[in-house]
DNA sequence: CATCCTCATTGATCCCGATCAAAGACAGCG
DNA sequence: CGCTGTCTTTGATCGGGATCAATGAGGATG
């Protein structure tokens, strides 16, 4: 669970190449950004290190990894803490200093990320509104993942959120709109479990049903391919029993 | 539930005066934003009209307001959905337009807010990037509220989410920091059970025993004084807040 | 004041998902 | 290959909170 960290100075070119969004790389703010990040290569299961001193983004440029909240003191089950959210290519996370909260990402494949202060990656985007606006933008993105997480968690069977997590993970892995896909899930059942407030021996059960019920299919331990995205919705956004259609 | 918007020429200088922090008010283009945004005063129950047009980003001048998610098409309980949060004055609140998201804000009493359209916002406050970073320091809060949110309707039961409400409820509203002191909430019981993901009946019976602990105090519909902070934030399972130095 | 209506409290019962327990599946490695 | 440890699946039981049902408490209005 070390950390490395790569120097500022660091050269891989691809790293470099891929920090911001194509059309917002070409203008001197941008190029001061990529000389302040801090570009670090995480293994598997590698924590990045939160900096005390100060507030942090992070952009992940390959790889996945999650969001986690410390678990409670008491709480010993072998898990990480409460998933806060899962994190792509592309993705700009706020990650508050330790001492206010201690939200810690962890790598869930092997991953390329670049870390920036806020404060100095503010000082730097002011002189470029772009940059500041896809920053917000990301944010508010972030912001609307989380308030519709927290609806699922607020009122959902266990069977609707595993419905909703595989069509969300659908949306954002693979591009294709069709009615059937193919995902590889890079977290373990116990993540899924954390992140959507169940444990793995339900996330577990809801997948075989899913899978008894025609929904999915799924070979070794991460391959699932959707068989009816659209049917799959359905589940997670209205019935809240399974078969029974009662309140008409 | 009709909605009564004031014209961006309304002439009431209090709200004017309050639109904005103090040390943001004095720029170019801070009186900019205030000339395009929309005053609306609220009664009690009344919903800001979501532009179907745009996204905007709305601030509370005064009063207080829940945002909500629709419920689900085959839920009938009565309620008006998931309660996402609570806000009050001086939040800057981003809410999409309808046709991505349907989260609505509701008054819980009679209040004054301000809409600004986030294309024209956004276009001014690139004048001044005090504003914008203002906005994304707001929008970054509302996130770690929502993600602190999730983490309760994770894994807490409703004893700690009802201890952790009634404390952050304190922080917001009372500027106190005393072991006990005595709040006033704006939201009916049946506000506080969905954005808790209980239910009022379950609340209810939290209220009483937390009260028959000798936790807190009640008297009538919504005063509650807490007669022991600590212990409540205790309760509500000390997760992410000041006192716990652990990692070094 | 009496009436109405919504909100809040209390009680009884039930069910979903947690918990406890054990047996597979799969990967890494000698 | 067999061994070992982790992850996953399946089964059995239990409990917290939902649900159903009824009563009580405010708050508005005439």
């Amino acid at each position: 669970m070390a950390t490395r960290m790569l120097s500022s100075g660091d050269t891989d070119r691809t790293a470099h190449c891929a920090v911001l969004p194509e059309s917002l790389r070409h203008s001197a703010a941008a190029s001061a950004l990529l000389a302040i990040g801090d570009y670090a290569q995480l293994a598997k299961g590698e924590a990045l290190a939160g900096d005390p001193a100060q507030d942090r983004f992070v952009y992940i440029l390959s790889g996945a990894a999650k969001l986690v909240a410390p678990p409670c003191p008491s709480d010993e089950s072998g898990g990480t803490g409460q998933v806060l959210a899962f994190h792509f290519p592309g993705d700009m996370i706020p990650v508050l200093r330790p001492r206010d909260c201690d939200f810690r990402l962890i790598a869930l494949t092997d991953c390329q990320v670049v870390a920036f202060p806020t404060d100095r990656f503010f000082d730097i985007a002011e002189g470029d509104p772009a940059i500041l606006r896809w920053v917000l933008t990301s944010s508010l993105q972030a912001l609307h993942r989380s308030r519709h997480r927290m609806m699922q968690l607020g009122h959902k069977s266990a069977r609707q959120r595993i419905a909703d997590f595989l069509v969300s993970m659908a949306e954002r892995m693979s591009d294709a709109r069709s009615r059937t896909c193919r995902i590889i899930l890079p977290m373990s059942r116990r993540d899924i479990g954390e992140s959507l407030g169940l444990t793995i021996e339900t996330v577990s059960r809801q997948f075989t049903e899913l899978r008894d019920a025609g929904l999915i299919e799924t070979r070794g331990r991460s391959h699932v391919r959707l068989l009816d995205v659209p049917a799959l919705a359905q589940v997670a956004g209205q019935t809240c029993h399974l078969g029974s259609v009662q309140h008409i």
